[in-house]
DNA sequence: TAATTATCCTATCGACTTACTAGAGTTTAC
DNA sequence: GTAAACTCTAGTAAGTCGATAGGATAATTA
């Protein structure tokens, strides 16, 4: 399940990259239009802008603005850096990898097997699809 | 993720599964085969039992076996009688769904069409496996 | 019937996470 | 220099997770 701070953020990104220009959006603004509360959003924002995927301006017309880069990124990368893996379990995230502590051989364990066919069919959209497209996307 | 219990509970459906025959299996056969902690073994179990998966014996010779009819059952149902919803987001869940108090249109959201996708795919696997095709898995 | 075996059930626990809120600090534009 | 806006640190109520403890209940065996 996507937790609500992550769901935030793709909406407060879709929010930013839907807009021709890369000026500074204040926090208010994007709070109101995508009804997120503010103070929360806040912290959201702050944690995208440290990820590198948002700029800040601050005092009067600041805000936040999407770097120009972050229209290509896929949403996968936005994903794990809120989220976490994207893996169901440990032992099959590319990214976080850990092993199980109760399974000897991955390659004999039925849930390992299955799962890393799950997260290929997931990477396989969220990997593909980057913010520009993300936001384009019509009823695919 | 997966949490712990769905992941036991997987390993323990697989362990029964592998078997020939339907013959009850003691708790501690399974613990310690799968190396889970048997107390929340058992728990999970009976979980499995109510939800009409397993049938258990008391008393000597007794333990958890399989009912027939779940080895043709599809990963999904399991899962979701543990884990609940599959779907990341509950507005686009087939047999959890709730509407977003945030989000006015969903066929406009980005996150909804995005996660419909995510769904689709996962379910793909997730309905298509039988508990069956789970164990006969071989490196796939 | 008594003893043994194994499931069934309740309830408790500490650690962690989630979704927020409060409030003060800092930077910028005018 | 003052108002506008982001920055940052804390904290918190509520819930979940993984696990444990301890006994109740039921079935089998002798």
């Amino acid at each position: 399940m996507l937790s609500r701070k992550t769901k935030y953020a793709l909406k407060a990104l879709s929010h930013l990259a839907r807009r021709k220009t890369n000026d500074p959006v204040q926090i208010s603004v994007i709070s109101e239009s995508e009804n997120i509360s503010q103070k929360f959003l806040e912290s959201i924002l702050l944690s995208l802008k440290k990820a590198g995927y948002l700029g800040s301006k601050k005092g009067k017309g600041g805000g936040y603005y999407l770097l120009e880069k972050s229209r290509t990124t896929p949403i996968a990368s936005f994903y794990r850096s809120l989220e976490g893996p994207i893996a169901m379990v440990p032992c099959v995230s590319l990214n976080f990898y850990e092993k199980c502590e109760d399974c000897n051989d991955e390659d004999e364990c039925d849930v390992h097997n299955l799962m890393i066919q799950v997260r290929d069919k997931t990477l396989s959209i969220l990997e593909n699809t980057t913010l520009e497209e993300f936001v384009a996307n019509q009823t695919s």
